[in-house]
RNA sequence: GCCUCGGUGGCGGAAUCGGUAGACGCUGCGGACUUAAAAUCCGUUUUCCGCGAGGAAGUGGGGGUUCAAGUCCCCCCCGAGGUACCA
C-alpha cells in the first residue's frame, strides 16, 4: 500500500468493477420505491471540460445518495446528437456528420465514465439513431393526425451562414445564436409549425403545479408566454363597410385615440390605401420588409410611418381618425393593428410628436379633474351667427353686471372689454345645460402669437356656481388651445380675481413675468400646454363621454360591456407565445415524415413505413438536393410522391427523450404504458439555466400533447428542477472572468485534470465552491485544497487500516456513551451530528452540497486530531460512517478505503447511515449573556438548567455586573438553550 | 424600461424560527520537520485603537419595528440574469 494518494489507477480500477457488477443499473422489477434522476443530455460536441462536468457531478451525487437511501434509481444518459455543428464539422473536415458524431459520443462516454458518474448505460440513446428518430417521426405523425401540425407560408428568420431557418429563440439580438457576427434576415417560406399556442393557457396555469421548480425559471416561462388581457375593437372605415380590428389592453384610453396604425405587412393596407398615398405607402412597405429584426429594434425611439390617406371612425366617440402604417407595430402580434393614444402611451407619444398628430389626454391621476359631465354641452360661438351673438351678449351682460356689483368695476372698463371681445380672432364658447339650453357659463381664448394664447374670460353663471364646473372649463380650454397648436396659455390679474387665485394655481397656472408691456397688472400666470411625456399609469377617465369620471378598471369593464352589446368589440386574451416553427432546411436532423402528391398536397407517411431514414450518401447534402431520396412511390397504391425535404428542429428530439429512457429498447412503440407508469414523471431534473425557456417549455408542451393523443396520462414531465450555475474562469482573451468555453480559451480539460488530480478532487471542488445554483469560478488553488482533503483521508486510513482489519463493524449510539472514555463519546456524538447534518443538507429542498462537505471536513478534523485516543471498534465505526457520508461526493476514494478498513462489498450499496437523536444533543451548551442585546460573555451551562437558574447565572456573572453597575434592570429576556439578555 | 435573483473578511462562501456574524475551505503570515525544497503537521488571519488586559466599529447606503436585525418593513444605490417597439 502506497503512502501517497494516487487517484488515477484507483479510480480506473473501481470504474471497471462497478461497470462489471452492474450496480448502477435501474431495476425493472424491484420492491424499492423508484427515483428517476435525469440530467439534460449533452450535444456531442467533442471534448468535455470542467464547465460541463459540474452538472453531471451534481446529478451523480443525487443519484448515489438516493440509491444508498434505498431507492431504485434510474439515472440514464444519452446524446442529443442531431444538429448543425456536425454539419459544420463535416464541411470543414470532410467527414460525414454521422461519423463525426459517433466519434464524439465515444469520447464523451469515456470522459463521463472517467468522472465516476453512475449512469445506467444500458439505456443509452442517441437522437440521431434511427431506432430513436423513428419514434420522433411517429410522435410527429400522431400530432399531425391530431391537428397540432400545420404548414404556413411565413416570414422566417434566415441565417445566411447556416443556410437555414432559425426559430425565434435561436435569434439573439438579431444575430444567429451559432454565428454571433451574422445578422439574421427575413425570408418568406412555407414552413411546418406545432400549435404550441393551443396550450398557452395550460402551460401558464400549470406552472402553479410546479412547486419544486425554481421561481426564476417559472417567471421566465411566464414572461415568455406573455399573457395579456385586453379587448378587440372594430373601427369601421369612413365611407366603406371595411373594418379594422385593434387589440388594446388600455380600452380606458379609447377616447384619446387620435389615429390608428397598421403594421406595414398587414393585409388590409393594400385595400385601404388612398390612391394619392399609394406610392408613399408602397415604398414604406418595401423598405420595412427589407429591414432585419435588428434594424427594426435598433430604431426604437425613432418612429417612422406613413399616412394611408384613409380615415376610420372611433365607435365610441364617432370621431374620424387617420389611419397610418408604421413599423413599430408588429404584424404577428395581436391583430397587427393598434390604436394610437399619444397622451397615454410612450410610443404613440413619440410618433404623434414626430408627425404632429393630436395629443388628447383622457386619463388623469386624480378623480374628477377635467371631466365635463354629460348633461352639459359646450358650444363654440360663430361670430356670423345672429343667435350665437345674442347668447354671447346675454352671458357677457350677466358677467359684467356681476363684475360691477361684486367688485365695483368701472363702466368704461366694461365697454373696453366688450370692444376687445369684438376683435376678430377671439374664440368664445358657451356652456349650456343640454336639456333646457340654459346658459351656465362661458370661456374665451385670444391668440397672442403662434405659440401663445390668453384665457380671456371665464364666467360661471350664479345659478351654476358650486357645481365644480370651473376646473372642467379650464381643462376644456387647455385641450382646445393645445389642439390649436398653442404651447403656453396666459392669464392676467384682471381675469384672476382674488377668490379664483387658488383655483387657477391648482389647475397648473404659475405666477410669471408680464408678457406684454401694454398691460398694467401686477400678477401674471402662465401654464405650459406642451405635454412632456405620456401619462401611462392608470387613473380616472375624463373627456370620455358617458364613460367620464370612472377609474381605469371600471372604465375598461364598462366600455368592454358596451362594445360587446353594440357588437363592435369583445374581451380578448392575447399571448406573446407563438407557434413553434419546426422546419429546418438541413441534412443532419430527423426527416419530417410527410410526402406530397402531384398537386403539392401533403400527407402522412404510413406508420409501418417508419422510419423515414436519412439517405446514406457518403457525401451528405441538404435533403432538398438528394434527388433519388426525394422521389417516393407509395408501396400500396404505387402513387408517385415527393418527400418533404425539411428536417425537424433538434428541440423536437429533446422534447421526449426522458420518456424513451423509461423503455429505451422498445422496438414496437416509443415507450410502453407500463414503463412510463414505473418511472415517470422525472423526480429530479438537473440542467443549465440556458434551457429555462425553450427546452423546458417544449418538453412540457410535448407531455401535454402526448397526453391528448392518448400516449401518456400525466401533464407535467419534471417534478423537481435544479438549474445549476455555470463554471467560470479568467479568460485571457477577454481579460475577465467568463463562462468556461473553448472559444474563450479558458477551459480546464477533464482528461488532464483527472489524470493528475483525480475525478474525486474535481467533483469535490465543484460541489464545495458554492451552492449548485450559483455560478462558481474554477480555481486551481481551491481544487488543490480538495486534493489535500482526499490525501488526509488516504493517510488516515492507511495508518489505521492494519489495526482495523479483524475488528467486527459495530454501531455505537447513546446507550454506549456512558461506558466509554470521554474522547470516544465525543467522537461518537460528532459522528451522529455529522450524519444528521449531511443528510439534511442532501435533502431535495436544500441540496447544500457545499455545507455537507464542510461538515465532513469537520469530522475528519476530529478524526485526525493528535490527542484523539480511542479503541479500534469506535474508530472503525467513525470511519465507516464517514466513508458512507462522503461516498456520493468522492465515490472512488471512499470505495477504496472501504475495503482497506476491512469492510465488505460496495460502499455505494450500503445503507445510508441514520443518527440517534439522543446522540446529537449535548449535555452542555454555551449560554450567551447580553446587556441590551449586546454580547458580553458566554458561559458553559447545563442543558437542563431552568429559566430561573439561567437568570441567576446571568445576574451573578462578573462581566454582567460590571456593565450593569448601579443601574436597575428593567427586563430580563431568557431564551432557553441560547441566551439571557439583561435590559436596563 | 419591465421582471427575477443577488450585495457578508484578502478570496469562495456559512449562519432552519429574528437570538454568539464570519462555520468550512483557499490565500497570506509565523513556526515545526528537512542539508535544502516539495509534501506534511502546528499556530494565526474582519477592521480600528491599545504593549497588554481589553475596548470600539462591522453584513451596499439611509430610515424604521424589536429586549435583540445579515435575517422583518419603507426608501435609495450597485451588480448579475431574463426580456423588450408585445399595444
Amino acid at each position: 500500500m502506497s503512502d501517497q494518494y494516487s487517484p488515477s489507477e484507483l479510480e480506473k480500477k473501481w470504474q471497471k468493477l462497478w461497470a462489471e457488477s452492474g450496480i448502477d443499473k435501474a431495476q425493472e422489477e424491484s420492491p424499492l420505491p423508484k427515483f428517476y434522476s435525469l440530467v439534460m443530455f449533452p450535444y456531442p460536441s467533442g471534448d468535455l471540460h470542467m464547465g460541463h462536468a459540474r452538472v453531471y457531478t451534481i446529478a451523480d451525487v443525487i443519484s448515489r445518495f438516493k440509491r444508498m437511501q434505498g431507492f431504485n434509481v434510474l439515472n440514464p444518459m444519452g446524446f442529443d446528437a442531431f444538429g448543425l455543428p456536425a454539419e459544420n464539422a463535416a464541411q470543414d473536415k470532410g467527414i460525414h456528420p454521422g461519423d463525426w458524431t459517433e466519434a464524439n459520443m465515444a469520447n464523451m462516454r469515456r470522459q463521463l465514465k472517467s468522472l465516476g458518474t453512475s449512469f445506467d448505460w444500458t439505456r443509452e440513446l442517441a437522437s440521431c439513431h434511427k431506432d430513436y428518430y423513428r419514434w420522433t417521426q411517429f410522435i410527429f405523425l400522431k400530432f399531425y393526425e391530431k391537428g397540432l401540425v400545420y404548414r404556413k407560408e411565413s416570414p422566417v428568420n434566415w441565417c445566411p451562414a447556416c443556410g437555414t431557418v432559425l426559430a425565434n429563440e435561436q435569434v439573439e439580438d438579431g444575430y444567429c445564436w451559432r454565428h454571433s457576427e451574422v445578422l439574421v434576415e427575413k425570408k418568406l417560406l412555407a414552413q411546418w409549425f406545432f400549435k404550441v399556442t393551443v396550450y398557452a393557457e395550460e402551460l401558464l396555469n400549470d406552472l402553479e403545479l410546479l412547486k419544486e421548480w425554481p421561481e426564476q425559471v417559472k417567471t421566465m416561462q411566464r414572461n415568455w408566454i406573455g399573457r395579456s388581457e385586453g379587448a378587440e375593437i372594430d373601427f369601421v372605415f369612413e365611407g366603406s363597410p371595411k373594418k379594422i380590428t385593434v387589440f388594446t389592453t388600455r380600452l380606458d384610453t379609447i377616447f384619446g385615440v387620435s389615429y390608428l396604425v397598421l403594421a406595414p405587412e398587414n393585409e388590409l393596407v393594400a385595400e385601404i390605401t388612398h390612391p394619392a398615398q399609394r406610392r408613399k405607402v408602397d415604398e414604406y412597405r418595401a423598405r420595412s420588409a427589407a429591414l432585419s429584426d435588428l434594424d427594426r429594434t435598433q430604431q426604437q425611439g425613432d418612429k417612422t410611418g406613413v399616412f394611408t390617406g384613409s380615415y376610420a371612425i372611433n365607435p365610441y366617440s364617432g370621431e374620424r381618425v387617420p389611419v397610418w402604417i408604421a413599423d413599430y407595430v408588429l404584424g404577428n402580434y395581436g391583430t397587427g393593428a393598434v390604436m394610437g393614444v399619444p397622451a397615454h402611451d410612450e410610443r404613440d407619444f413619440l410618433f404623434a410628436n414626430k408627425y404632429h398628430l393630436p395629443i388628447k389626454p383622457v386619463i388623469a391621476a386624480k378623480a374628477g379633474l377635467g371631466a365635463l359631465p354629460s348633461e352639459y354641452l359646450l358650444q363654440r360661438i360663430d361670430p356670423l351667427n345672429e343667435t350665437h351673438l345674442r347668447d354671447c351678449e346675454l352671458i357677457l351682460g350677466q358677467y359684467f353686471a356681476n363684475l360691477k356689483s361684486d367688485y365695483g368695476v368701472q363702466a368704461s372698463e366694461i365697454d373696453q372689454s366688450l370692444s376687445e371681445y369684438a376683435v376678430n380672432g377671439n374664440i368664445f364658447w358657451i356652456l349650456r345645460r343640454k336639456d333646457s339650453q340654459e346658459i351656465l357659463g362661458s370661456i374665451s381664448l385670444r391668440p397672442l402669437d403662434a405659440d401663445r394664447c390668453e384665457l380671456r374670460r371665464m364666467f360661471i353663471a350664479p345659478s351654476a356656481r358650486g357645481l365644480g364646473l370651473a376646473r372642467q372649463l379650464i381643462s376644456f380650454f387647455d385641450e382646445q388651445a393645445r389642439g390649436l397648436g398653442f404651447k403656453e396659455v396666459y392669464l392676467d390679474s384682471r381675469v384672476v380675481l382674488a377668490p379664483a387665485n387658488a383655483l387657477y394655481q391648482s389647475c397648473g397656472f404659475v405666477p410669471t413675468e408680464r408678457y406684454n408691456d401694454n398691460v398694467a397688472a401686477d400678477v401674471f400666470y402662465v401654464k405650459n400646454l406642451t405635454i412632456g411625456a405620456a401619462y401611462c399609469d392608470y387613473g380616472y377617465t375624463h373627456s370620455s363621454g358617458a364613460f367620464s369620471g370612472l377609474s381605469s378598471s371600471q372604465a375598461k369593464q364598462e366600455m368592454a360591456a358596451y362594445a360587446q352589446q353594440a357588437g363592435f368589440g369583445r374581451l380578448k386574451i392575447q399571448y406573446r407565445l407563438r407557434d413553434w416553427l419546426v422546419s429546418r432546411q438541413r441534412y443532419w436532423g430527423t426527416p419530417i415524415p410527410l410526402v406530397y402528391d402531384a398537386e403539392g398536397k401533403a400527407k402522412a407517411v404510413a406508420y409501418e413505413e417508419l422510419p423515414v431514414e436519412l439517405p446514406k450518401n457518403s457525401e451528405y447534402k441538404k435533403l432538398s438536393e438528394c434527388a433519388d431520396w426525394l422521389s417516393y412511390t407509395d408501396p400500396k397504391t404505387g402513387e408517385k410522391l415527393t418527400r418533404e425535404s425539411d428536417t425537424m428542429d433538434t428541440f423536437v428530439c429533446s422534447s421526449w427523450y426522458f420518456l424513451r429512457f423509461a423503455d429505451a429498447q422498445n422496438q414496437s412503440e416509443p415507450f410502453s404504458a407500463e414503463a412510463l407508469k414505473r418511472w415517470l414523471p422525472v423526480d429530479q431534473y438537473v440542467g443549465g439555466i440556458e434551457h429555462a425557456i425553450l427546452h423546458l417549455l417544449y418538453a412540457r408542451f410535448f407531455t401535454k400533447a402526448l397526453r391528448d393523443v392518448g400516449l401518456l396520462d400525466f401533464s407535467e414531465p419534471f417534478t423537481r428542477l435544479l438549474s445549476q450555475g455555470m463554471v467560470t474562469m479568467h479568460s485571457p482573451k477577454e481579460g475577465k472572468v467568463a463562462k468556461m468555453s473553448k472559444s474563450r480559451g479558458n477551459v480546464v480539460a477533464i482528461d488532464s485534470f483527472v489524470a493528475e488530480h483525480g475525478a474525486d478532487a474535481a467533483r469535490l471542488f465543484m460541489l464545495f465552491a458554492g451552492p449548485p445554483s450559483d455560478e462558481i469560478e474554477w480555481s486551481e488553488d481551491g481544487a488543490r485544497g480538495q486534493s489535500r482533503f482526499l490525501g488526509r483521508i488516504w493517510r488516515l486510513v492507511s495508518s489505521e487500516a492494519d489495526k482495523l482489519q479483524n475488528i467486527p463493524a459495530q454501531e455505537f449510539a447513546s446507550a454506549d456513551l456512558a461506558s466509554l472514555e470521554e474522547g470516544e463519546a465525543e467522537l461518537i456524538r460528532a459522528v451522529h451530528k455529522t450524519i444528521r447534518a449531511v443528510s439534511h443538507d442532501l435533502q431535495a429542498d436544500r441540496y447544500a452540497f457545499n455545507t455537507a462537505i464542510a461538515r465532513l471536513f469537520e469530522l475528519l478534523n476530529i478524526l485526525t486530531r493528535q490527542e484523539l485516543v480511542c479503541q479500534a471498534s469506535v474508530k472503525l465505526f467513525a470511519l465507516k460512517n464517514f466513508l458512507q457520508l462522503l461516498a456520493p461526493f468522492a465515490p472512488h476514494l471512499t470505495q477504496e478505503c472501504w475495503g482497506l478498513v476491512g469492510l465488505e462489498g460496495f460502499v455505494h450499496q450500503s445503507a445510508w447511515p441514520s443518527f440517534d437523536p439522543e446522540c446529537v444533543v449535548d449535555e452542555n451548551f454555551e449560554l450567551v449573556l447580553q446587556i441590551n442585546g449586546k454580547k458580553v460573555d458566554a458561559i458553559s451551562c447545563s442543558k437542563s438548567a431552568s429559566s430561573e437558574e439561567l437568570e441567576r447565572l446571568a445576574l451573578s456573572n462578573a462581566k454582567i455586573c460590571a456593565r450593569l453597575g448601579a443601574n436597575p434592570t428593567k427586563k430580563v429576556i431568557i431564551v432557553p438553550g441560547r441566551l439571557v439578555n439583561v435590559v436596563f
